[in-house]
DNA sequence: TTGTACGCGTTATCAG
DNA sequence: CTGATAACGCGTACAA
């Protein structure tokens, strides 16, 4: 609990440095006031240029760095601190989104404050609740629960938010999505029009708004080419690649198999090729599509198709829709939606 | 420059939720002084269990967050944020290095401030610098370049630091390596087992930490088998897998050509294989050995052997190492240096 | 150009 | 068990 006893033992200072330099120890050390090192350390403006050399000399040799905690406690100061809520960092995808974001904030001299839901609502509860309190000017998150109480505009506190990658219901938010369900009805025609009519499904939980999306798109490519849509052959709920696998090897089994396969994230993908692998499925009795690419996808032992989409792009997007309605001169400007497009890739 | 002017506009109030609540809106709506909230909010240890509820029902109704950065200004107050610079997120490596490190520090309740520096030293040093502005309780790095002033602990503030993955010169500091030397030793070793004695060596810059000490434990095979260098067959300064892959398909025109080759890393490892493929040779005229193992490594087309290791755990070390260290009685604890084994994977 | 007074949101301390 | 007071580091407003 109380860690640092150190204020009043034994000598009263040099002991160790126990507390950082403050603007009153720069202002001692230059022979100026508090305030005369505070301009000066903002650009210098309306100070002798010679205090401010004599300044900046002391905070080099003490070491000083301005409190940015402090500085953001004034009324009408930005902490230039943006919450980023993914689900998990290891998915090369929201790496990617992770990275795009930063990449478009760090422009702008702002921090980025990260953290991983693991696909779990009430870690991401905690997330956004402690970084409203650390003060962030704005929130980008990939939600994972369908809920959306916890990011009410009351509940952050009126800080702007930015959904990415996934939307929910009845919350009036910014958003930025892949296009899930154009992407997978045009990677099914594909496979509509090659000659496929007993495509398979392999998918995440369909709690997950892309999950929904994508299975949606998959199913209108069925509709509209006059397929029917055989329920043994959609395996959702894999999470992972290992349960994607499993579901795989299952798929194989069941009488009058699958031709081809549609994988709905890059994870399952990744199960999905394993299988077949395992299984040492001749490549032209299997044919495979997954949404998201990902690295070496090309050079997987099966005509593997992806439905590939710019993860950083989104996140980039996300980052500057945050930044511009933080910098917005209208009050409280309407939400937009942004879909980003999709392309196959061979 | 001065974005928020809501203050005096006007409406008295209620125009907009301009200035969010603090602890004495939430003391007046629940009847009670600051200080009772404060405490109540702490847990509410030696407070009347009606009042707690009518503050916590007043924070509900309020939609308050405590203001963390207000709280840490007051002496001895902790942040409960770690800074965490790794150079690319996009890296599968450091993704798990950030991903590890995060779950260690989440389950003490503290955030993390995250950073890509880039293999830039410039933006390391700017982020380091805002970061311990930010009043870190902790920083984690990755460093870029060889210098290491701007990581002195003055430099810091004294704040503790952990160097991840990479060691620096001169820099008594926390830190958490891979066991590289002797992990590009085995791998070698176990080339030269086989009967190769042209091993070729591709890898990134030598001015990083990790590049050296791999190239060193290749050359220290080398000289324990009695076997040569052959300078031709060493190619760095590959930092991404397409520059890796030209310089693979340079190696492949050498005269009297490589056998085996020795891949520094995961980026190059993948840029080997492209050429590889891309050159059509045949898979048992060339054997693969890549530092770091990497998804579908088992699925690519060679018989590819990697030096494996867990990032993940190197993240979580890391984090542990700067808990530590900020948990430690005594005053300040000598610098640890831990190395994480490596395992070959076929 | 420079300095003083005050307040930002929070909590340790101490009085009641 | 509860509240008043002061102080944390910084910047605005105002005074010199």
């Amino acid at each position: 609990m109380d860690a640092l006893d150190n204020a009043d033992t034994a000598s009263p200072k040099s002991v160790q440095r126990s507390t950082a330099p403050t603007i009153h120890d720069v202002a001692a050390a230059a022979g100026v006031s508090p305030m005369t090192v505070s301009r000066a350390l903002r650009g210098g403006k309306n100070v002798r240029p010679e205090k401010v050399l004599a300044v900046l000399e002391a905070v080099a040799a003490l070491g000083y760095h301005r409190n940015e905690n402090a500085r953001s406690i004034r009324p009408g100061q930005r902490t230039g601190l943006i919450g980023v809520i993914i689900t998990n960092v290891a998915n090369p995808y929201y790496a990617q989104l992770q990275l795009g974001a930063e990449e478009v904030l760090a422009g702008g001299g702002i921090r980025m404050l990260a953290g991983n839901s693991g696909e779990d609502a009430e870690r991401e509860k905690t997330l956004v609740h402690d970084f409203v309190g650390r003060q962030v000017d704005g929130l980008i998150v990939v939600p994972s629960g369908t809920g959306s109480e916890h990011l009410e505009t009351e509940q952050i506190g009126g800080v702007p938010l930015v959904l990415a990658s996934r939307q929910l219901e009845g919350l009036a938010a910014d958003t930025v999505l892949i296009d899930d369900v154009a992407g997978a009805y045009e990677g099914t025609r594909r496979l509509v029009a090659e000659g496929h009519e007993r495509i398979a499904y392999v998918g995440n939980i369909m709690s997950i708004f892309t999950s929904r999306r994508r299975l949606d798109g998959f199913r209108r490519a069925h509709t509209s080419a006059g397929l029917p849509l055989d329920p043994a052959l959609i395996r959702v709920g894999q999470n992972d690649p290992d349960a994607a696998r499993r579901a795989m090897l299952e798929l194989l089994e069941v009488p009058d198999p699958p031709t081809a396969v549609f994988s709905e994230n890059n994870r399952n993908t990744v199960g999905v090729i394993r299988a077949l692998s395992e299984r040492r499925v001749p490549t032209d009795r299997m044919r495979v599509m997954g949404f998201d690419d990902f690295e070496l996808s090309d050079m997987m032992p099966f005509p593997l198709t992806v439905i590939d989409h710019d993860a950083r792009e989104l996140g980039r997007t996300a980052a500057r829709m945050v930044v511009e309605r933080l910098d917005s001169d209208v009050p409280d400007p309407p939400p937009r939606t942004v879909q980003l497009p999709t392309t196959l890739l061979d």
